[in-house]
Formats: structure tokens, sequence, C-alpha cells
DNA sequence: AAGTGGTCTAGACCACTAT
DNA sequence: TAGTGGTCTAGACCACTTT
């Protein structure tokens, strides 16, 4: 009985416990294994792959991550029904646009020393009308325009300006991956939203159509914020996608 | 040297692999170790913490899942910084609502076979004319309509359409977290959208607010499409959010 | 050659669940 | 009591990078 098909190859490249992973996955993927049924026990499967527990455990940990079993101590492992809010979702799309510096571009629009508004300065926590560094970029990408960003900078008036332009260009290092040593953490959020008649005029496109704004909040190490800003982007020119399950594409 | 403060107790309750991984990511966000920082070798941090090697693996692991660090095989373990597209957005919002039963509920706007359009038959692979049915929800919460189903679902004349309204609450289980066999996965994407008409009116809006529109596509174990449809939920009633980076509130 | 991460073993002991 | 998952050991061997 158990598996009936696929052992552990022990003298592949790929590691035992990652083809663990892949064996029972397919079994998920085909329907050999479905939700609510159970898993041989670890020791079956440790007799059946010839492998020892620590690789069993290793394999059936990652494929709790995944989302694939649940294990109940004393009782087993279980396959997981599928559920819809397993699923993720990235920015891929948009770091692909962005890493493919050939055909992106970041233009800046503006730059200057503004005092901070009742909203900036509950965002970045700081008094009102305390001097803030704003910066309007267009990015664009196969010489279309479509990410419009606007963001205030903390201003640290014991640093020279360029100094803070650099952190201008640190920040870029978020998008583009480089070395960031200022910054510890960043909160995100993503809103629908509609074009008013400036951002569709330099986004070019009509007024009053649909797009993201993705909102952001950086804080250095002190937890004290550092970066605050959103972007925007056309709900036609952006999706985000994710599976849930056991897709047979999948590692 | 080392890491001077905090060593793994092993009297402890929490298994030393996750206190390990507590104790480096609270040296991560409190800025002793820093982007491009190296970790101290596994062999030093198991001499430090008197755990074995394996224990320090799982550790690492875990942060090389979480995004923390990175291992490069000969070189060591390095602190990652921070990047955007880490970002990872759920669903949980949602999910909270619907799995509140007290104060969530759908309702059944219409229910009826109808032959598939162009576009529903190209996204279900069947032929242009095939029956389906075709479903409309209205989701309330704490009394108020806040999301707008519309669902076609393969309709298999062999079985009964009591059974295929099974399907319904079957594909209700996947919202409500219940088991379910059937299906074996899907995918799922989120656009920016414009509520038309329609929306607006039956989730009692503003015509031509911001929404968002999420589609989905489940198949079952044939890899076939079994359901095609989309969630029309308004902006303001919800917001996806995701944090990037080492928080100090994390586990 | 020395040091690093990567995989794996063959057990041990524990907590929990079922019977 | 027997079976299950959960943690952990004290090594081994390998591939890789640096010196």
């Amino acid at each position: 009985m158990l598996n009936q098909l696929k052992r552990v190859n022990r003298s592949s490249y790929e590691p035992s416990y990652a083809q663990l992973v892949d064996i029972i996955k397919e079994q998920v993927s085909s329907g050999k294994l479905r939700a609510g049924d159970r898993l041989p026990s670890e020791s079956q499967l440790c007799k059946f792959h010839r492998v020892s527990p620590m690789t069993i455990r290793r394999a059936i940990n990652i494929l709790v991550e995944q989302g694939i079993v649940t294990t109940e101590q004393g009782r087993g492992t279980f396959i997981k029904p599928i559920q819809v809010w397993e699923a993720v979702f990235h920015l891929d799309e948009l770091q692909h646009l962005l890493e493919d510096t050939q055909n992106s571009e970041v233009k800046i629009l503006e730059l200057r020393l503004i005092p901070a508004d009742e909203r900036t300065a509950s965002k970045m926590s700081i008094i009102i009308g305390s001097h803030v560094l704003y910066i309007r970029r267009l990015i664009y990408s196969h010489g279309k325009p479509f990410l419009y960003h606007r963001e205030f900078l903390i201003y640290d008036p014991l640093r020279p300006i360029v100094e803070s332009e650099m952190e201008v260009t640190s920040l870029k290092g978020l998008f583009k991956g480089e070395q960031n040593s200022t910054l510890k953490r960043g909160t995100l959020s993503i809103d629908a939203t509609i074009l008013n008649q400036e951002e569709s005029q330099i986004l070019k496109l009509c007024d009053r159509s649909a797009a993201f704004r993705l909102e952001h909040i950086f804080y250095d190490f002190d937890d004290k914020p550092v970066s605050w800003g959103w972007f925007i982007c056309p709900g036609n020119y952006l999706r985000f996608t994710a599976t849930v399950g056991a897709s047979n594409q999948e590692t």
C-alpha cells in the first residue's frame, strides 16, 4: 500500500526532503490525496522512503508552511482543503517593470522643501510646519508614464541637502534592490481610487479612470517615520495575481 | 564578543530554534545587525548557544523563508536589506468579515441556467452556448451590503440541479473554511475598477466610485474550470496591507 | 587548507491522542 | 498502551569560497 508509486531517489542531486515535498504535492494535485485525507505516519514514511525521521519532518514542515497540510500532534498529518484566504498577492509585476532598467526611467517632476501640513505631520509623527522634502516623480516604462509617485521625506537641517538627496537615491534602492542600511521596516497598503484631473493629465489618461494607490511609510532604526508617500498606478497597467491550492506547475 | 546578550534558554517551553529566530530578529530590528552584516558562522552559534548544528540550521532556514537573511554557501549568512517587493498582501480583512457569521449574511439575488457567452466560454474552457449556472450574490456585513458576487458554475446535466446547488454551498465552503474535496486549485486576481450603475445601485453607493474587483477561477482535479466569477468590493470598505522588514511586533 | 553553508543519519525523549 | 507528531543531539560527509 502506502504510496505505491514514487520513492525518494537517494542518488539524485535534488535533496531528499525536496523530492518528498514534490512527491506529496504531486499526490495532492493528481487527486490521489484529497482534502481531509491522512498522510502515512512519519515512521511509515521513513521506512518506505528509507530516510531518517529528520528528513521526513523537514519535508512535512515545508508542506505545512506552504499550506498544503496541517499537522495534529498525536493524530496525524492531514491534507488541507483549499481556502481562498490563503491567496497571497505580490508586487512582482511592478518589480519586474522597474528592474528592467533598459526600459524604465524615473523622472523627478518636483523637489522642494515645504512645511508639513496636518496630514503629513500626522503620518510622519512630526510637528505641523516642520520642514519636509517633497518629491514628485514620474516613472516611465517603455517610454510611457505608468507610475506617479509623491513622497515626503524627513528633512534634517544638520545634514546638507545634498545628503538628503542621497536619501532619495537610497530610497530608490528600495525599488531597485540595492543595499540600504538606514531603513528598518515599512508598511504598505493598497487602495482602489479614481484618477483626479492632475493625475490623469500627468499619466496621460482619461480623467476619472480607475487606479491603484499604493501607500507606503518607511521607518528608521529608531522606529521613526522617514518617508511617507504613495504611488498612483492606473488599473489597466497592473494586476495583482495569486494562486491557491496545489497547482501542478509548482516546484 | 559574538552576540553578547541573549542566549537560548534551554529550560524554556519555547523551542530553541524559535528562540534563536526571535533573538536574531531582535538584533536586526534593534539595529545591532544591519543590512549586509554577516551573522556569526553556524559553528560559532552552536558553541555560543550550546545547541546542535541542526537546531541552528533550522532557525536560519526560517529566517531565510521570512526574508530576513540570505545564505551563501562557503561565504556566510547575511542580513538582507529591506525590499519593497517582499511585501505580501493577504485577504485577511475579507476573511474576518465573512467568518464573523454573527454579522455577515449571504443573499442570493439570482440563480438560473443560461447559455455561456463568448467570454464565459473562454474563461471556463467550454463551448459557447453550453449551459452554465449563473449566480448573483450580495454579501452583507453588519446589515450593510459590501460585496457583490457574480459567478458562473459548470452545469452537469447528469446531476440533478439540487446537487449543483450543493456545489454552491460547497463553494461557500471556500470562503467559510469548511472541507472541500472537489476543488483542487484556483487563480485570483485583483483589479481596480469603477462601479457601474447596476453595481452602485446594488451596493447602495454613488455611481462611478472606486472599487476592487477580485476575480477567481477554480479548477477540479482534472484541471477543468468549475467556477468563474468576481467580487466587487467598494474601495472604501477594504484595504490591503502589508509590512516589510523586521518589525518589532513580530513573533 | 581552513572555514562556510547544505544535507543527512539513527537514534533519543517528550507531549499528545486514541483505544 | 501504542501510535502520532515535535524537538533535539552529536556527529558525518559534501560543495563551495577564501586565503
